[in-house]
RNA sequence: GCCCGGGUGGUGAAAUCGGUAGACACAACAGACUUAAAAUCUGUCGGACUUAAAAAGGUCCAUGCCGGUUCGAGUCCGGCCCCGGGCACCA
């Protein structure tokens, strides 16, 4: 029974709808050719205990899209699932005396729980979890196919390292140089590790940044960045044999200044760098040598990339020559080169280069001034108190000397190559992707280890390699997966003889997440990672919403790894190059200005929420309160309002009905009890009709598709703190409307807009009252209302009089009102009188139902 | 140091193309309802000055600061200050 008086309760009915729609299944997705689809992606979650704040904003932004979506005609696949394997779980179960996969799946029922109550619109049949082998499954498959191509490989690599706990950390747990969980030093210790070769796709992950339109573009600077092409040459200096001739071994550099070639003095050796060690061996600098290695090896890595510490070097004992002059200059080994940067070998240009200025300062090592600031201010060595990095005229290069440096660049790159001693070259600072975790909740590696064969790959008949369970969690010893017996040995599948040892490293999170998107498409599917029939129809993802931190890791991580998938036919001839068409990064939920955390005690729990407002007030508000891309501040009295302002729209919608039902019952007692009432019949409609006044009903149509306009175009421009401020607008409005005009034909039809309007924001009101408006269909899957033109049409305008462009009045008028007809209203405006007295008109300048500005002097 | 964002009332914000700055909210204040409170509803709400018995006006200032373009600038251009983010010995 429909109670007018009936409060606004989003606790009851809420669950109520939450469960009609997943007992209808009106969520869920399946391929379909006619409608165009839609894929709507926020970042899953990694299922840490229950949703917090950032989730509750992440997940209504992509919701509302998917809703609005869906209501205009896409067929819309909006999948959700967890991020399941990582350290936290680990930990926990070192602490708690559980087992991670017990500490994940409890965490994930408890979120499953929190999103459903938000009342998210998923496909849950797709929902997935990393840490199922059906799951990584896959990816070791992947894995295997990439190690096949040469994708994969290892080597040996520094990492961070934590004695106390006994394993590597990630560098984002690595706080001021301690371990963020026992505050001890973290040390740089040499591990074998596995790397992909994303370097390899360095040049395919920069050049096709052009197809992303649709990312911020701070995001695509943020990767282009972090890939960091530099141009320039490699060159070859031969090195010095036994008489002084140069000998057929040479030291192979990277420079983007070719152009100062004639000016090196030395060379400049990383102190890992193979050479540095073998030049000096059996001479006296052999001991300096490795001990300069050490010192350097010990060197935080934190500390090597940040601070401008002394540059420091030690001679090898050897000399190369410049392959264009035949000058004999000294090696060294030295701090700042970086062994994986280039080629680990810089060759020093001391005038030109700040670094190399220093250092040779500091070593008494001669200068060659190669490149004048112009012809008039030339540069002494004797004098000069900082190196010339900048380009000018070049001085002491043979046949360069008097071109500018930027055609001297060139030029002498092609000099390099005529003579077979060098080359154009691109320089990436992209490293290789190092994916090896001492863990066990991870992804295990498919590879296994035979005394005869060494590296076997895991047969794929054999896979999934599964996660033992029987594993004990001490927090001591490493990976407890080295401790395994019935993991660790295996026969080997190549020689069938030798006892194997399993690999016991697990992969990086990151790589789940690098394909989770291409799971959704086909979630079921058995015969591979997915089916490429539904990833042509779903993919690439057309919206995918989350957080800036992601900006250079996964989402450079998920373009690598789509980019790989390719080459390795998984699309099946499908052209996928890029996964996410369009990109929102969302910002920060912050508190009393700072992001919500438990030490800051901040944190504003979504439960505590939904319990006391709802989840409709809770999504809201986390989008009126700010566009989505900026930081939102929380304030528990900005909740309040707009849990107000629901209970508004409540009482309206209902008052109207109420109304409207008070009509009926007049008219014919017997049919207002039943839903026959709400359908009205053809002579109620006319009754209605009949109350609606010519000019009332024009208002109203005109405030209809007004708002109608505007909401849709917010949305389509995700701004949804405006979308929401507009139809707060039309419900004010509304609300004026006196009482006895509620049961007017015009006012039910603007009342029923209001409600499909606010539906994707506010899902669950909007659906119960769309009940009490319709008594029948489901509101998630009405078609958005269309707006008509016409209908926008006024009468008249307000006009804007300006005297020299500041605003003296404003008239009503006609639309299209001619000029003269404005000019001679406006002028006969006692306000804008007194400005032209005594004045002469210069200029009028009119703008058509806007603006008559009238200029004197 | 370099590269991006951003700076608008007491607060969150709006102003889509250069055309009435502050929509919509929050807070505050005043009032109505009530025995009272809550809830709800109504009104005021950038600053200074000013006219007026009051209702209601008027003038000037105001979008970080200084300048420029323009009939007209929050919006465009130049310089500067502050805040946030990214990069930073990458040869």
């Amino acid at each position: 029974m429909f109670d007018p008086e009936q409060p606004y309760h989003p606790k009851e009915i809420e669950p109520k709808w939450q469960q009609v729609w997943e007992e209808k299944k009106i969520f869920q997705a399946l391929e379909d050719g006619q409608r165009p689809k839609f894929y709507c992606l926020e970042m899953f979650p990694y299922p840490s205990g229950k949703i917090h704040m950032g989730h509750v904003r992440n997940y209504t932004i992509g919701d509302v899209i998917a809703r609005f979506k869906r209501m205009r005609g896409f067929n819309v696949l909006h999948p959700i699932g967890y991020d399941a394997f990582g350290m936290p779980a680990e930990n926990a179960a070192i602490e708690h005396k559980t087992h991670p996969a017990a500490w994940t799946d409890d965490n994930m029922s408890t979120m499953n729980r929190q999103l459903k109550r938000m009342g998210f619109s998923y496909d849950w049949d797709r929902e997935l979890a990393t840490c199922r082998p059906e799951y990584y499954h896959w990816e070791q498959l992947v894995f295997l196919k990439m190690f096949e191509k040469g994708l994969v490989y290892k080597k040996k690599s520094f990492v961070n390292w934590c004695t106390p706990c006994d394993t590597v950390l990630a560098n984002e747990q690595v706080i001021d140089g301690r371990c963020w969980r026992c505050d001890r030093e973290v040390s740089q210790k040499p591990l074998e590790q596995w790397f992909f070769k994303i370097t390899a796709y360095a040049d395919q992950l920069l050049a096709d940044m052009k197809q992303l339109s649709g990312w911020p573009e701070r995001v695509v600077t943020m990767q282009r960045e972090w890939i960091g092409e530099s141009q320039g040459a490699t060159v070859r200096f031969p090195l010095e044999g036994k008489n002084g001739e140069a000998s057929d071994r040479c030291i192979e550099v990277f420079t983007t200044r070719p152009d100062t070639l004639y000016g090196t003095t030395f060379m400049s050796l990383a102190a890992e760098h193979p050479m540095a060690q073998e030049l000096a061996r059996g001479t006296a600098q052999e001991l300096p040598i490795k001990r300069f290695a050490e010192q350097v090896a010990k060197m935080d890595r934190n500390q090597r990339l940040t601070d401008a510490y002394e540059k420091e070097g030690v001679f090898t004992g050897a000399y190369c020559l410049n392959p264009l002059t035949g000058r004999r200059m000294p090696v060294y080994a030295a701090n700042f080169v970086l062994a994986d940067y280039g080629t680990g070998a810089v060759m020093a240009v001391p005038a030109h280069d700040q670094r190399d200025f220093e250092f040779a300062k500091k070593y008494q090592i001669p200068m060659e001034v190669v490149i004048q600031p112009s012809m008039q201010d030339t540069l002494d060595p004797l004098t000069m108190k900082e190196a010339f990095a900048e380009s000018g005229i070049m001085v002491n290069s043979a046949a360069f000397n008097g071109t500018s440096s930027e055609v001297a660049k060139v030029g002498i790159v092609r000099l390099l190559e005529e003579r077979k001693v060098g080359q154009k070259t691109l320089a990436y600072k992209l490293r290789d992707w190092g994916i090896s975790r001492q863990r066990y909740w991870g992804t295990p590696i498919p590879i296994l280890h035979c005394p005869n064969c060494g590296m076997v790959p895991v047969p794929e008949a054999q896979l999934p390699v599964v996660l033992p369970t029987d594993v004990e969690f001490t927090g001591q010893g490493g990976s407890p997966l080295k401790r395994n017996q019935s993991f660790l040995e295996a026969p080997c599948p190549k020689c069938k003889v030798g006892t194997t040892r399993r690999e016991t490293d697990t992969m990086d999170t990151f790589v789940e997440s690098s394909w989770y998107f291409l799971r959704y498409c086909s979630p079921h599917y058995d015969q591979g990672p997915f089916d490429p029939k539904a990833v042509a129809y779903w993919m690439p993802v057309d919206q995918y919403i989350g957080g800036i931190e992601h900006a250079v890791l996964h989402l450079l991580y998920a373009r690598f790894f789509t980019k790989v998938l390719r080459d390795l036919g998984f699309f099946k001839g499908g052209d996928l190059n890029e996964p996410f068409q369009n990109l929102l990064t969302q910002g920060m939920v912050i508190k009393d200005g700072a992001k919500m955390s438990k030490s800051k005690g901040n944190v504003v729990d979504p439960n505590y929420l939904i319990e006391k407002y709802g989840a409709d007030t809770a999504r809201l508000f986390s989008l009126f309160a700010a566009p989505p891309e900026k930081d939102l501040d929380w304030n528990d009295q900005g909740v309040e309002g707009a849990y107000r302002f629901l209970g508004r729209v409540w009482r309206l919608v209902r008052g109207v009905i109420a109304e409207r039902k008070r009509l009926i019952h007049q008219r014919s007692p017997e049919s207002s009890d039943g839903a026959a009432w709400l359908s009205g019949g053809e002579g109620l409609i006319e009754v209605q009709q009949e109350l609606d006044g010519e000019q009332e009903k024009r208002d109203l149509e005109r405030w209809l598709h007004k708002t109608i306009k505007k909401v849709t175009e917010d949305l389509e421009r995700f701004h949804f703190n405006t979308a929401i401020s507009t139809i707060m607008e039309y419900s004010n409005f509304l609300a004026k409307i006196e009482k006895s005009h509620y049961a007017r034909e015009s006012v039910w039809q603007a009342v029923r807009a209001l409600v499909v309007l606010l539906s994707p924001f506010a899902p669950h009101l909007a659906e119960e009252l769309w009940q009490d408006l319709t008594g029948t269909g489901l509101l998630a899957i009405e078609p958005w209302p269309t707006y008509d033109e016409s209908a926008l049409v006024v009468e008249e305008v307000t006009l804007v009089v300006q005297v020299n462009g500041v605003v003296r009045t404003t008239l009503s008028v006609a639309v299209g009102l001619a000029q003269s007809d404005a000019e001679a209203l406006a002028t006969a405006d006692a306000r804008v009188k007194k400005y032209l007295e005594q004045k002469a008109v210069v200029k009028i300048i009119y703008i058509p139902n806007r603006l008559l500005n009238i200029v004197v002097k």
